[in-house]
DNA sequence: ATTAAATTTTAGATAAGACTAAAATATTGT
DNA sequence: ACAATATTTTAGTCTTATCTAAAATTTAAT
């Protein structure tokens, strides 16, 4: 298989980082249902794609069995992560977006073809190992930087941490956490944890703050 | 009309700029052909695609004759070579490429979508006014800061000024001045111009320089 | 073990953008 | 003016990526 320096069509390239991320989720082979609603399109036309892609040699396919990426799938998948998170960063940190704001433009940005450009952004923002949402930026080679994190919700009363990432990035839970002031960097404390609904009182700084189950399972933190 | 931000695909928004810079020097309406030339592609594909643009009211179009950008045509055109401009400006000033490899990667660059990043990135770059190249970037509004220039080759013996632009971009010609010294805001004087062949000895700071009747045409210069 | 329901695939259609070959129109040369 | 040439358009085909409707297969329920 070697080096491939092989482009691929947005579509090709949309699916593949669909079925990288289904693929952490789901422990069996990716389903052709998960597939679709995560592209927004429909079962028959994940089946054709799937086909091609097949053909390609980026992911094995077996009708009705579902999917999974090949070694050459997944490294093709991991340099567009690596592209759409290294565009987040130069979009937060250069030009001064939100966190919320920048998805959407890394979701084009990642598909522009081209080594150099890369290679000189990753050096241009200072070689980050994280994006703004604490999502890992994997090196040129796909590898990505394991660390430990937990959810939030995982904590007991009076264990703390460092947020280190959401879970789900979308605008509006971004800006959620914006009002509650928890940013990526914020120190949090258990106070309380609630066993009725799994809500938790919580130190953020110096302030309280309460927050439902659903928001702490979104949040990852690293104990201490 | 008003102010539509509606979306063009990626061939429609090539098709406009290649309209837009053909306007330029063609009197007439543009040619199919040269349409056709400048896209590489075949002159049947530019009628299929002129049709659809004249449907969208972006370019007039007379069976036979020709089109011309409206309005509307021609602003979204100016829209598309500011993102392309500011983008190499972006690649040369903050990611150290070179004049000659930023072409290239600006014709990818200058289609994604979002007037914020625009926006912002023109802040970022201190709001530039010319390429790498030396062509102008229009504002947001499309207008284009018109400058005095010549070409080298309208001027005479003793005539001197300083190299603001390029007329042709190649990467072949830009590597070309390069190993001659040449480059944006280089001083350049008339030592000598030859009557048979218009080639030229010109003073490139404060060494002679020989160059050809082509190179001479393609370089502009302000005269002072 | 059958039947019902859900999932997945196939078959056939559509739209965008490109192509080739042939027809229509315009331009040139005598 | 009229034939020869060049340009442009039309007609029909192809590929990619979608879709709907129907068939095939798997999974779940009785
Ligand atoms: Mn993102
Ligand atoms: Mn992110
Ligand atoms: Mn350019
Ligand atoms: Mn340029």
């Amino acid at each position: 298989m070697y080096f491939c320096f092989m482009k691929y069509s947005l579509s090709e390239e949309n699916y593949l980082k669909a079925i990288y991320h289904l693929e952490k989720i789901a422990a069996t082979g990716v389903a052709t249902n998960a597939i679709a609603e995560q592209m927004e399109t429909k079962p028959s036309s994940v089946t054709d794609m799937v086909k091609k892609l097949s053909e390609k040699d980026l992911v094995n396919y077996i009708k009705y069995q579902g999917v999974t990426l090949t070694e050459k799938g997944r490294k093709t998948a991991l340099t567009i992560i690596r592209k759409h998170r290294l565009w987040e960063v130069f979009l937060v940190d250069k030009l001064n977006f939100h966190w919320d704001q920048v998805h959407e433009i890394a979701e084009q940005l990642e598909h522009i073809h081209s080594e150099e450009l890369i290679s000189r952004l990753d050096k241009f923002l200072g070689e980050p190992d994280f994006d703004p949402h604490g999502d890992p930026i994997p090196d040129k080679h796909g590898n990505i930087k394991r660390t430990e994190k937990k959810l939030l919700s995982d904590l007991d009363k009076n264990q703390g941490g460092v947020c280190v990432g959401v879970k789900e990035s979308s605008a509006e839970f971004l800006q959620y956490l914006d009002k509650k002031k928890i940013t990526i960097g914020t120190k949090i404390k258990v106070l309380g944890k609630e066993f009725f609904d799994g809500s938790m009182v919580i130190l953020v700084g110096k302030d309280q703050s309460f927050i439902s189950k659903k928001t702490a399972e979104n949040l990852y933190v690293q104990t201490n």
